[in-house]
Parts: C-alpha cells; sequence; structure tokens
DNA sequence: CTGAAAGCGCTAACAC
DNA sequence: GTGTTAGCGCTTTCAG
C-alpha cells in the first residue's frame, strides 16, 4: 500500500506539502505541485480515508437511508438511489445503503462510528422515528419527504398535495364527475407516510372545490386485489369515470382488470397515475400521468447536501411543482 | 462525541482494556468486563471506525460493485443487492454501492482508500476489466458470476449452463419440436456477459442433443421489439412452439405480443422464462420458470465473503443447480 | 489479568 | 512557499 510519506519521498518533499498541494489548501509552487503530481501518478497513490483522523474532511461517503418497509415498490425506491448515487459520485462521495425496516438503529451507528459524512433519508413518515436523531447529530442530512414537523430539517419532495390536485382537474376538465383515487397498501397510510397522505388531502380538497363526488380506496398490490376493487368500484353508485391510481405495481393489474370485466380506456373510463415517467410512459397503455421526479429528487438531495458540507445555507422545505402529462389513458366523460 | 477514554474513565480502567474487552482479543475478569459493558451502555459508545488507523480490524463495510450497464434490468439487480444488504447486515457489515458503468475506477478506489474492507462484485464478463485489480488486491472479493477464468477468485452463481438445458428438456419433454431462444439485448453479448452466453450454450447443446431445430434471438427490452420479434418467429419455416425467455423486462410484452398475433398461451405456444420466481409468478399468465435465485446468490456471496474475510477456505466456484417450476405458460405441442 | 506507550496514515497548527 | 511536529481515536505491542 503507498502512503503519504513515499509521494512525499519520490517527489522530494514532505508529507504535509503532499497533502497541502492535493487538498489545495494553502498556496503551493508550480514547480512543486507539478512534482507531487507525478510522483501521486506514478505510486497510484490515494489517501487512505480510515487515517484522516479526528481533524480533516470526512470519507466523503454519504448515507442513504430506505427502510424497505412492507408496501414500498422497490423499483420506484431504486430510481431514487441510483440517481442519489449518481449524484453523489458526480460530487466525488459514495454511498452507503441503509436498509433496515427502521431505519434509527441504521443512523444512529453511521452518526456515532463516523461511516459516513452526511446522510439523505427516504421513505419519510409525518412523525418518523429518525427525526430526533437526525435533529441532535451533527450529521448534516436531507430528507426526500417532508415530515409532520420540518423544523431544523432540509427536505425536498414533490408536491404531492398539488399533484393530487392537477390529477382531478384535469378529469374535472374532461367533465368527469365521480372519481376516486386508488391509493397504497393500508399499513402505508397506517404508518402516516407523508406523501401518500398529502396526495390524498390534495385529492379530496379538489374533488370538492369542482363538487365531484369522491372515494379514496387504499389497496394491496396484487392482481387479486385489483380484480376485487375493480369490482367494487363498477357496483359503485354513481360509478366513479375518473380513476387516479397512486400505486406502481398496481397500475398494470388494475388496467387488466378493467378491461377484463369490458371497459375500455379511456372510452369507457380515465385512468391517471402518479408515478414515475418511465412506468406511466412504457405501460401496455400508455398512462395519463402526474410524474414522480425520481431522478430530479434524488438529485437535488444531493446537490442540498454538498451545499450544507460546505457551510451554505438551504431552504428547509423544497417542493417541487407537479406536472401533467397527457397519454392515452384519459377522455372525455362517457355519455 | 463519545471515546474510548471516557467509556475508560467511567469503568475505572485503562482504554486498552476498554478496547480488549470489547473485542475479546484477550482474556478480561467477568468484572471487569461487566464493568465496561455497563460504561459503554451507559454513555452510548460505540468504536469511532476512522480511528482504527491501519491495524486494528476493518470498518466493518463492505462493497457492492454493480455497473449499471445498458441493458441491465435494475429491478433484477435490485433484488441482488438488497439480498447482500440484508445478509451483510446479519453478519454487522454496512453495504457502500457502487454503480458506475465502468467499475474498475470504483473498485480501485475503494481497494486503496480502505473504504471498504471485502467486496462483492455482479454483473461479470467473461474478461471483466474489474479481475485484475481483484486478483492483485488484498481486499477479499465474491464475484456473483463466473469468468471465463476464475483461478485466483472466488465465485458464485446459478448454473445458466445447465438452466438453458433444462429449459429445453423440459420443452422437449412436452413434444416441442422447434424452440427459440429470446435472450438479452445485443450488447449484452457483445460485452461477453458471462451469464448470458452460458445460458445460449446449454440451451444450443441441449437442444442438439435433443434433435430439436433451435434458434436464438437476442432482442431489446421495449414493447415494439417485442411485437417485431413475435412476428418474426411465426413466419419462420418451421415456427418454433417452445420459446425460452432469458429477458425480464420483454416478458410482458412479449406475451402480450403473441396474443395479439392471436396465439394462445400455452394452447398454441408454450413460454418457458428464465428470471426470478416473483417474476414469473406475478406475470399476468403465470410463467412456467427456471428460477434464478437472485435473494440465495447474494446471500451466498456475503457468507463467502465472511469466511475469507476469517481466513476460512472456500471454494472457488460454487455453481447453484437450476430448478424449474411448472406454471401456466407450457404445454405439450400443438398438433 | 491489566496498564503504559508506541504507532497507524493523515491533516493542520506552528514554525521558518 | 515549505518543513517540522503534534495530534486524531483506536489497537496492539511491550511490561508488569
Amino acid at each position: 500500500m503507498v502512503k503519504i510519506t513515499d509521494v512525499a519521498r519520490r517527489a522530494g518533499v514532505s508529507p504535509s506539502t503532499v497533502s497541502y498541494a492535493l487538498s489545495g489548501k494553502r498556496p503551493i509552487s508550480d514547480e512543486t505541485r507539478r512534482r507531487v503530481q507525478a510522483a501521486v501518478r506514478e505510486l497510484g497513490y490515494r489517501a487512505h480515508v480510515r487515517a484522516r483522523g479526528g481533524t480533516g474532511a470526512g470519507a466523503r461517503v454519504l448515507a442513504l437511508s430506505v427502510p424497505l418497509r412492507s408496501g414500498v415498490h422497490v423499483p420506484v425506491v431504486t430510481q431514487f438511489a441510483v440517481s442519489v448515487v449518481t449524484a453523489a459520485r458526480a460530487h466525488g462521495h459514495d454511498v452507503l445503503l441503509l436498509t433496515r425496516d427502521e431505519g434509527e438503529e441504521d443512523v444512529g451507528r453511521v452518526a456515532e462510528a463516523g461511516l459516513a459524512d452526511a446522510l439523505v433519508v427516504m421513505d419519510v413518515q409525518l412523525q418518523d422515528p429518525r427525526l430526533p436523531l437526525l435533529r441532535s447529530s451533527p450529521l448534516p442530512s436531507v430528507l426526500i419527504g417532508v415530515p409532520a414537523e420540518p423544523d431544523g430539517l432540509t427536505c425536498v419532495d414533490l408536491d404531492f398535495g398539488a399533484a393530487g390536485e392537477l390529477c382531478v382537474e384535469h378529469l374535472a376538465r374532461l367533465g368527469h364527475r365521480t372519481v376516486a383515487l386508488v391509493g397504497s397498501p393500508p399499513e402505508v397510510y397506517v404508518r402516516r407516510t407523508a406523501f401518500a397522505r398529502r396526495l390524498v388531502r390534495g385529492f379530496t380538497a379538489a374533488a370538492d372545490r369542482h363538487r365531484l363526488s369522491s372515494a379514496v380506496h387504499p389497496c394491496g398490490a396484487d392482481r387479486g386485489a385489483a380484480r376485487a376493487l375493480a369490482e367494487r368500484l363498477l357496483r359503485e353508485q354513481p360509478a366513479p369515470t375518473g380513476v387516479v391510481v397512486h400505486n406502481e405495481p398496481l397500475l398494470d393489474p388494475l388496467t387488466d382488470a378493467f378491461e377484463q370485466l369490458g371497459l375500455r380506456i379511456p372510452a369507457d373510463l380515465s385512468l391517471v397515475a402518479v408515478c414515475p415517467a418511465p412506468v406511466a410512459a412504457s405501460a401496455r397503455v400508455p398512462l395519463t400521468s402526474v410524474t414522480v421526479p425520481a431522478a430530479e429528487l434524488g438529485t437535488r438531495a444531493v446537490h442540498l447536501l454538498v451545499q450544507k458540507l460546505s457551510g451554505a445555507p438551504v431552504p428547509q422545505v423544497t417542493l417541487l411543482p407537479p406536472r401533467l402529462t397527457e397519454r392515452a389513458s384519459t377522455g372525455p366523460r362517457p355519455v
């Protein structure tokens, strides 16, 4: 293993000079810097992180807390994770993946042991057990999601309330009078997951404002549940003609179920999805959707974290405005 | 931040005694150990990894190299990754996620900088650029996948050759005489990805042995490609009646395409998938499949790594035998 | 069975 | 602009 003293000897300078030449934390003559850089290259030197004791910059590792609780859809989470990793690498950081159900233990360990020097937190609940640790820890953190009480935290998220409203407004504009929201599995609401509840609130508020009759149905993600729910929706009086689906793994099964029940989309029934754009675009029936900008949220979170690490001030809450993309699954209310 | 000297003071012993009491690397009296443990608990002490300079056990961090090259199906990769993380946590390790296209840079950095003390390597190509680093590095590693020349490495994988044969044998037993393999996108073969090519070889060998006429078709993963391929297969003389699909994102589109072309599955056409069990089971038409045991492979890789870390000998190559599960997509050759 | 002391590789005061 | 030196928090000799 090649160490800083090896580089120093080879470049004919002292170890501290090598350190400074590399960090740029004090002026170094061009001549010296060149020699140091040459030595570094020739020996293939890389600073050993675990040696930067106490003082000094961190390990350039950032931890990502993604509790894989029941009901979270892994492919969507993965999109966030990949964008976080990519953005982190662009800033020279590596990413430590923390996935245990209750994120508290993970977050505590990482903070105490100095495993990472910053933290991205996902799947935030309104009252999240990780929040006290985040507030008290010296480790800078950014949440993807907004808890009930964001004071003293940094959060970024899609404006799910506005997203819920946008879906309803789209359907209202098409003349629909009865709408339904098919949401996440019940346990997600029981856990008080922030984004799920905000979407519901926005959906309901907009429906009331437009005087639409509306209902909300949490739903599990298997084909059986999809079929049962589809049948139930069609039995209602009046039956909804516009359905908003905020549940990725259910999109395909629910589309299938409606079609098997003899409905054509969008002639008989309009469907609006709330999901990442690729999911909506590659569905069997391309779905009109409000995009969950997974990649952008991950990237933003990392940017905010880098800002915080460099001491720059950051806004407490960043909400991205929702955007609706029309595809083939919505149309005028059937006559 | 609470350090080892704080614990020592509180327990009325020296720092080294605390260190030994915690590591168990030398005998400690019960009385002393108890006092140390009490102090640790009361103060909430955790060893700071970055201080274990040079000597000493590692940071208990294990790196996972998953180059996200084009054509790799992220949901499948994610299943591996999650199982690696879970297994690693069960052994007290955290996981650093490395996802850059060319894994060399990542692997080098991690090894040099001491960011991790072991390495799991995925998406292995027959000639993988990461191999030289793995062979020369002191960092223990385990590959999920088997390169052309596994000497000096530790590998674990599904026996994809046998998996290819198993698919063909199942179809042959059902009386099919003409079979096709729909594989990964062309770039995957061009990269000489190990498992993809082994499956092809097994498929072809078994088809020859059973005197079936066979063909192999790499295919991209979008609906357009699926449709085009389905049409092409049906135009062939003779047209295949048994199709093996080794391409997860293509399963649904290809099923749709065949049905839209008027074929019933399995009455007119039998389909065998090579994919993780959940994917096959939850498809619209439940698919007969050879299971890619993603979770087990991840877990095994971590076990092997832990063995290596503890100095135990491990086998060079571990191949898991394939298992075929019959579901609704295969039946006798149409008459 | 326990303590004192050296040293891990690196950074940052403190010198010149 | 550069070198010397004193740590960082921990582990592990070396001594009792």
